[in-house]
DNA sequence: CTGCTGACTGGTA
DNA sequence: GTACCAGCCAGCA
């Protein structure tokens, strides 16, 4: 495993339940603030079951792609309190997790 | 090494 | 609000 997809990954592990990020915010706490695609990249071979991968979400306050699996994720965010309408994250600025850089939520 | 490929993003129209 | 465009970067052929 590469030292940024591992970094990535502890990024990741560090969301808490009931909160979103997204790749943009991984990829700067990770270090590289312009990565997010690169992150999306690990994010489609990083497995489910180690990292929260569905609380990684788009920019726009759109759940972001998930493979084919757009429905788990749905599924999984509603379960944690996350409500979406279509692609569309309900409340996603109060859900969003102030990772330690970037502090407001521009 | 070069050249794609995307679970992306911000700017412009 | 939507659509398109050009950077972006790790991974892979």
């Amino acid at each position: 495993m590469t030292n940024f997809k591992s970094r990535v990954v502890s990024t990741v592990r560090r969301i808490p339940p009931g909160r979103v990020a997204t790749y943009g915010d991984v990829a700067a706490a990770a270090g590289r603030p312009r990565a997010a695609r690169a992150v999306g990249n690990i994010m489609r071979t990083c497995s489910l079951r180690d990292v929260p991968c569905h609380r990684v979400v788009a920019a726009a306050g759109q759940l972001g792609g998930f493979g084919g699996y757009l429905e788990l994720k749905r599924s999984l965010l509603r379960a944690e309190g996350i409500l979406v309408s279509g692609n569309r994250i309900r409340e996603f600025k109060t859900r969003r997790w102030n990772i330690s850089r970037r502090s407001v939520t521009r």
